[in-house]
DNA sequence: TGGTCCAGTCGAATCGATTCGACTCCCTCC
DNA sequence: GGAGGGAGTCGAATCGATTCGACTGGACCA
């Protein structure tokens, strides 16, 4: 089915082409006169309004869309590109794309999906370039990005959810997640903790230079540092059973080990898993915390105690962000860092004596 | 945010205003041999190719997909319609998302996204009627489902991912549903279970007449009477805190239940909470089976015994039939009704003695 | 009475592509 | 040497909307 050919009978069938020349006929008037009154651009008697209006919903018309956007310079649709098909989202993720979906059709704006960052991009170039969209929301985004770079090159109106390492080029809204993964070591330590595991995303994705990747180390390292503690970090792919090897993994090296800070929402699971199957109990032998969208860790069992990431309220403003962007590509960059507090849960609890 | 109506800076950049008359004027040909050249449509000397693409590169030109679709009544992009926004989707409807938009991308279509079924339809309206689309994949359909009227009555080319209660009169992919809880109870009856209990998805879902809901409780009830089983059912809605609290019901209100069958995924682990809760092990105590993706019911902690979806496959497939629609409208409907087997895992076995 | 203004309307141009008909060479074949 | 045909190209029409300039009456004012 690779690059299908869609060639299907020439003309839709005759009674779809109801366009607003057929409107202006019946209803006795100009073309011009009919958007007119659908637009309000320019006054229009009510008589002639009503008389439209009625032929209208007699032929179902709409306006085409394409001619529209074709006269008008815009398609009244945003992009969003997420990350590469296939792979499964995050909760936090699926948590974005919600709220952008959400946000977009309350400011009656389609969402166009692009899945972008594996190999056929052919996606997102359609998207950027074929003015099929009149900006984009990028999620998923890493320290250097060519999918920025080329964003910012075309001129494209576009909003991360996430930023580069040069952030100030671009709009975005982001979370902390160096101070974020910072305090929750702070948290630990607080509670007597003096051995503590970071359990980072996969090794692909923070070798590919993914922001929050290399942000939790350095505030892992810092805070660590700052505590004086022993600190050691894993990567982990994106699912339960990673979290599961992942974690055994570390208890066997590090035996020691008493607590995990991480930013691996699907790790987390997995690792509950393994210290079950350690004979550790959370959190009176063992705790975990991190980085996590709220209603996740909610429903979590048992909850994880974690810096709440508002994953519906960052779709919604990344949108927002986009619309003025959109409406004036001229104005200054606005950038929105989120830092959450941590919410207590059930995971984390004083170190054991001699822990 | 209501309605925000986007009006910006009039024309975009001049630098972007590159048209197949810009490269047509710099290439010393007509507008129509560049668009010849592009397509293909006709004979073009490889000499004029050859000047024409270098003009292409150095301005980076891509031709405008709305004046395009506009000319060619077609927009190379396929709605997909998705339950209504603000709602999380469980891991299969995910599944199907994905897949959809892997399949589309590979045939180089876009994917625009309309959350519906809820009040804020104009997302449904817009994608429907203002040819923004070609064809589209419908979810989460009911018996009787006022979209598919809609769609029906558009001429818009659609494929459901699942079905009406007049399944002849379109294009589909759907799991049997009804066979497969069958099957689940006949298994668990084949274990010696003699109480059984159906955990179906939400009463709203249920009561506004959603397919699979009722299949399964036919499925339920006829397997029931055909085995002579005692069989409960009670609806749930899609998170596992409904799943713990629903069981827990249940377990008070029937003590003499041994064994569950679902097709609720995402109660599934509060499910095992209840169970725990209650000192049941599961499958010493208690089996549990159902209708789950694939992908999900091998990560749940214990593994879930259940018919298999491949909710990967059915996205595919999907876009395959609404593709094959697309290309000639008139060809008869096609329908895929699955019937994955039950993949024995580790939460079913037989029935304690005296169960 | 004549000028100004505004509501209401129309015709034509425009957006950026595709596509049809026609035209020019040039080659080949009787 | 004229007919036939294909390669290569061009100009103009077209898709369906929006929008600009211009026109017509009638109201209002001096």
């Amino acid at each position: 089915m690779n690059r299908f050919d869609l060639r299907w009978s020439p003309r839709r069938n005759e009674r779809a082409r109801v366009n607003i020349g057929e409107i202006a006929k019946r209803a006795g008037v100009s073309r011009s006169t009919v958007s007119y009154a659908l637009t309000g651009k320019r006054p229009v008697s009510e008589e002639t309004k009503r008389r439209i209006q009625t032929v209208i919903d007699e032929l179902g018309y709409r306006p085409n869309a394409s001619a529209r956007a074709l006269k008008e310079g815009r398609t009244r649709t945003i992009g969003l590109v997420i990350p590469p098909a296939g792979q499964r989202l995050t909760d936090m993720q699926l948590g974005f794309v919600a709220s952008v979906v959400d946000a977009a059709a309350r400011a009656d704006l389609d969402v166009l999906l692009s899945p972008s960052g594996g190999e056929h991009d052919r996606s997102f170039e359609r998207v950027v370039t074929g003015r099929r969209v009149d900006g984009v929301v990028l999620m998923e985004i890493r320290l250097e990005d060519e999918r920025v770079t080329r964003l910012q090159h075309s001129g494209l109106p576009f909003v991360g959810i996430g930023r580069t390492s040069r952030p100030e080029d671009m709009s975005w809204v982001d979370i902390d997640y160096e101070t974020l993964i910072a305090r929750c070591v702070h948290h630990l330590a607080d509670l007597g903790h003096r051995h503590v595991a970071l359990v980072n995303r996969s090794a692909e994705l923070v070798a590919a230079g993914y922001g929050p990747g290399h942000r939790a180390q350095a505030g892992f390292e810092r805070a660590v540092a700052e505590r004086g503690l022993h600190g050691v970090q894993a990567c982990c792919a994106d699912d339960a059973q990673a979290g599961q090897s992942c974690l055994r993994h570390l208890l066997a090296e590090h035996p020691e080990l008493t607590s995990v800070a991480t930013i691996n929402e699907a790790a987390v699971s997995g690792m509950y898993r393994a210290l079950a199957e350690a004979g550790l109990n959370v959190p009176r032998d063992f705790s975990i915390t991190g980085v996590a969208a709220q209603h996740w860790a909610e429903n979590l069992h048992p909850p994880l105690t974690a810096a709440d990431v508002p994953a519906d309220e960052m779709g919604a403003r990344a949108v927002e962000l986009l619309i003025q962007r959109i409406a004036d590509p001229a104005t200054a960059h606005r950038h929105l860092l989120l830092t959450p507090p941590i919410s207590l849960r059930a995971t984390t609890g004083p170190a054991r004596a001699g822990g």
